[in-house]
DNA sequence: TTTTTGAAAGTGGTCTGGCCACTCATATCC
DNA sequence: GGATATGAGTGGCCAGACCACTTTCAAAAA
């Protein structure tokens, strides 16, 4: 049975734990002394369960403070995984595809929704965009969110990351042309030309990033 | 700097070691104490950089033979992150949507390539998909591999989990026909009938679930 | 000689206790 | 009242010690 592995029991319990207490992103958990106690297990077999934790950005330690329960935004995990897997080409191009897979069914759902298209999102988006601080990012999430699928919006968030954050950076000049078109479509609800225009977005993209070596 | 978080630097610099020693996936790794002492740290700091790597896939450890690489493709992002991204009762919907859309680009994918319409695997699945023990699991699964996506894979097999197993059960005679249509489709390239044949009989599945309350 | 046995070395798994650096609230001093 | 010192509490890190397990290989038994 649990021969060996005694973190993972604790990986298990301090998740549990979470879940039961009602702990929310921010709020403080018990001490690593206070937990090996009550879990019965030393300090440092609690602390390697708490170092995997925070690897996955699950957990937030400050030194002096205490260690907190992240908002599961910034994983580390991203930059280690990356790192260690993605010598391999086809595990990038496959995180590529995913996160591009999320991102046109966003699309099509929206254009799918009725109500979605008749929004008064898509005027003050507009105007966002003139914005010289308006970042692609905040466009490409903003299309997650209206989806309406918070599952999928989850896992678009963590793949982008696990991308290098292709959508780093500041809307330029010439891709606002572009966005337009993609919110034309999109209020037309013509699911096939939007989700076109956005793949050729995508790709303009990338190879803008490949030109200026930013593919770290 | 590296102010604080001393195991980060030595996941770095296992990976470093890793790279630089041309070490292989099932290769041995330096034992714990041989690691401390290279790295001049000690070696519960050292086992908290491994625990994290060990829980994300990386590596694995058995006790009295030693700590080995393992495959990086088999790295347990999407299993780690499952046990929080849908931690909190995400609704049902979401669940099912986001697994549809996997399948769904999946039929896309394969479409799109012009080998994979060529393969001699359709006609061995129409074979057997008359064999009385062939699983509607086996039918999606293989579509899921086909598309090439090993990511998109993974997630799907967890969210498939996560639903209540939608596709439990062998291939009855009505869906043979519907089954058959999609396979022509895609044969044909024909992406647009292949996904509409697919969904329509995501669909009809659902219903019939519901209709013999296998609904747990 | 061949087979069996068992002791030793090496490994990961765990715990204890300690020290350090840091944060924060409190009490103290000016 | 405001600045300062102090102490409790926290995470970061380390050394040393067992334990359980695997492999190895030489000694003992066949």
């Amino acid at each position: 049975m649990n021969q060996s592995k005694r973190y993972l029991d604790i990986v298990r319990d301090i998740r549990d734990m979470i879940r039961h207490e009602n702990i929310k992103p921010g709020d403080r958990i018990p001490s690593e002394r206070e937990l090996a106690e009550t879990m019965q297990v030393g300090r440092s077999t609690l602390r390697e369960a708490l170092r995997s934790l925070e690897l996955l950005g699950l957990i937030e330690t400050r030194r002096g403070e205490g260690t907190f329960l992240s908002d599961h935004r910034n994983h580390k995990l991203v930059e280690v995984l990356s790192t260690f897997v993605l010598q391999d080409n086809q595990s990038h191009e496959d995180v590529w595809e995913t996160r591009l897979l999320h991102e046109v069914a966003a699309i099509q759902a929206i254009c799918q929704n009725e109500a979605a298209s008749q929004m008064r999102v898509w005027e003050s988006l507009r105007l966002r965009l003139k914005d010289e601080s308006f970042m692609r990012e905040d466009f490409v999430r903003e299309l997650m969110v209206l989806s309406g699928n918070r599952l999928s919006l989850k896992i678009w968030f963590l793949l982008k990351q696990y991308s290098g954050d292709p959508y780093s950076g500041t809307v330029s000049f010439d891709e606002i042309d572009r966005m337009n078109n993609i919110l034309t479509a999109i209020e037309q609800q013509d699911s096939e030309t939007a989700v076109r225009e956005f793949k050729a977005w995508s790709e303009w993209l990338q190879k803008e990033r490949i030109r200026n070596g930013n593919d770290s």
